[in-house]
DNA sequence: TCTCTATATAACTACATAGAAATATGAAAT
DNA sequence: ATTTCATATTTCTATGTAGTTATATAGAGA
C-alpha cells in the first residue's frame, strides 16, 4: 500500500532547491531579472535591497543553479539559467488561487 | 529596464508556499500519499516520523492546501488535494538534473 | 604604486522552526 | 463513567539563516 520510498538524499536535495525558492526577497531578485541580465548596482536599486545582503542572496541563487554569473569589468552581470523556475512559480500561483477559493467556499458555507 | 514589480505581499504568500516544500519530511509524506489516502498511524509507519513531529508537519501542509483530511472513527485520513504538487517535484528534479549535468562539464573543462 | 569603485565575505544578532517529550483532546468500547 | 486508542497540541531545546555592519577582494585608472 506505501509508494516506493524516494532516496533520503534526493528528498534532500529537492527540499534544498524548494528552500532557494522560500524567500520573497530571492523571488524578487528572480523576478526582476526576467526581461534580462542585470548588474548588482541594478540589481541593488530595482529590489531595494542593501548590497551584502543582496549578495548573499546571489550567492545562494548561483550555487542552486537559478542564476548564472559573469564579470564585465568591475561590474558582475547576473541572469536567469533556468527560465523554467517562473514555470514553476506560476503553477505555485494557481494552486495558491485554487486554495484561495475553496477557503472562501468553505467560509460560505459557515454563514 | 527593470521588470514590473510584483506586489510584497504576492512574494510572501508564494515564498511561504515554496517553504512548505522545503522540508525533506514533509515531501516524504506527500510522496507516501501519492498511490492514495492514509491514515496517520500508517504514515508513522511509512515515513518513520514519531507521531509528534508527523502531526505537525500534517498541520502545515493542510493550512497550506497540500492535503484534505477526514475523520473515520478514531482514524484521521489524509490525502493529497492537489496533485499538481507533484508536477512542481517533477519540475524541480528536471532542473536539478541539468543543473547537476552542467557541473559535471563544468568540472571537465577545469581539468 | 596608490586609489577608487563594485562586489564578496566575515562576524554578529535576532528570529523562525524542526524535533522530542509530555500532555491534552476526542471518539469508541466496555 | 472510565478506559483505551488515535491524533493534536504544548513546551522546550537546538539549529539554521536573514539582515546588518564592518572588512576584504578584485579590477580599472591615475
Amino acid at each position: 500500500m506505501s509508494h516506493k520510498p524516494l532516496a533520503p538524499e534526493t528528498l534532500r536535495v529537492v527540499a534544498q532547491r524548494f528552500k532557494i525558492l522560500s524567500e520573497p526577497a530571492r523571488l524578487e531578485v528572480l523576478n526582476m531579472l526576467r526581461k534580462g541580465p542585470l548588474n548588482v548596482s541594478e540589481l541593488i536599486e530595482a529590489t531595494g535591497l542593501n548590497q551584502a545582503n543582496l549578495s548573499k542572496h546571489l550567492q545562494i541563487l548561483h550555487a542552486g543553479g537559478f542564476v548564472m554569473r559573469r564579470r564585465d569589468g568591475l561590474f558582475v552581470i547576473y541572469e536567469v539559467a533556468d527560465h523554467s523556475v517562473f514555470t514553476l512559480c506560476d503553477l505555485m500561483c494557481g494552486q495558491l488561487k485554487r486554495h484561495a477559493t475553496a477557503q472562501v467556499k468553505q467560509l460560505r458555507m459557515v454563514r
